[in-house]
DNA sequence: CATATAATTTAGCCATCACTAAAAACAGTG
DNA sequence: CACTGTTTTTAGTGATGGCTAAATTATATG
């Protein structure tokens, strides 16, 4: 009655449904894409979740969380982001490993495991990469911040958020002396796509391609 | 290829398999009470597990753990043991709840986790409970100590295993202010199986019933 | 507006791991 | 050594959650 696998496509929706880049509507495609299974498997998995009443699915035209599933959604984030910052900050983990590892872990922590590391990490309400955790009531504060691909030549701004989808881009921006809370200058931006040169932390000079520049958000520095 | 299933009844069957009061064979009836399933169940994983080399199974007569098996099984131990110790040292539980949330997350845990949270705990050896914690070779030290319920009258001795198998009895032995490495006194021992008098830590008197005497074992003190 | 292409759904299958009910094998006793 | 009762196994089912292949529906284009 609320399989790991239910949590994680409920998750996944949950995701695409609040996905910035994206105001489309969340088609079974873009969920079969996202959990990397066939059509026919997400088709099976809507209709389950739709008979739960966990999501409103309008045949064709995309799925809807109700209260419920986004809910369950949200607990489920919850855990998962927790789980990374503690094993970030407890258990010295490096950052490219932690989402992986969290992956299978918050399908199997209790109400209980929650409240402690939630108690040990001081009641933290931003995630490892940046990202808002959702507090037990289910509530998130979503935070908007440009891609550094965006920034204009000459601004400074403070690393905020990084997206957490490839671990082996994580390990690269790590590597570069990139964290949250870095401030980074953009120096310079050549064209045609080209690679965005940055000082980061007014010290170490470096160039990065747009795509790496796509998955980092910064807060522009007012002046 | 190693399910969860697979890795709770290689754990049981090898707890039976070493279990010190049962010399006799571990039958498939002997696994299904174990596993609180219908023996149906039971035989069915017997011959799955037989098939893939990881106990040979002599139909009626019981099985026995293959090394391979064994490994699989010493190693779900010593996540189980690990994790237990992690939960209590380092997140506060109480006795008698490590059990439980240690049952799921050991078949979520990755080698990574274990081997930080080993580190962690500063590489132990010994469990929450008092049980030994196999090493990452697979290899574990058997202790033995008698049962609190075996000790004469007048004999002093160091509390030095619990067991863990019923959460209440647990929380029991814990308000008594037992755990491991108290200093017990047996002060009287009624007759007709009648409660055990005992002094702890030179302290306090309290009366248990022989059936929690046979779950706390000790190590008596040779003077 | 017909038709090609893409998206979605249906139909049917497989593996895992539980179950019940019935059959078969074993063990102890008269 | 047959009989009774227990243990074990077999046979058949159900739920979950994947899959492929085929059918259907929607969309975009000439």
């Amino acid at each position: 009655m609320r399989s790991e696998s239910i949590e994680d496509y409920l998750k996944a929706i949950y995701k695409l449904q609040s996905s910035e880049y994206n105001s489309a509507k969340v088609t079974t495609s873009l969920i079969c894409k996202r959990m990397s299974v066939s059509p026919a498997s997400a088709t099976n998995m809507v209709k389950k979740l739709a008979d739960m009443n966990l999501l409103n699915h309008a045949p064709y035209h995309g799925v809807v969380l109700t209260e419920a599933g986004q809910k369950i959604a949200l607990e489920t984030i919850r855990h998962h982001r927790l789980i990374e910052l503690y094993l970030s900050q407890a258990l010295g983990y490096p950052w490219d490993e932690i989402d992986a590892e969290a992956e299978r872990l918050e399908h199997a922590i209790s109400e209980e495991f929650e409240d402690r590391i939630d108690q040990a990490l001081g009641y933290p309400t931003i995630g490892a990469h940046g990202e808002p955790i959702p507090n037990k009531k289910g509530e998130i504060i979503q935070r908007h911040f440009p891609k550094l691909a965006e920034l204009a030549n000459g601004i400074s701004a403070t690393i905020r958020r990084v997206s957490d989808h490839n671990p082996e881009m994580l390990r690269y921006i790590n590597e570069l002396g990139l964290s949250l809370g870095s401030l980074v200058k953009i120096d310079n931006r050549a064209p045609f796509n080209g690679p965005l040169s940055l000082l980061i932390d007014s010290a170490k000079q470096c160039s990065i391609s747009i795509e790496v520049a796509e998955h980092i958000f910064a807060e522009p520095i007012a002046k």
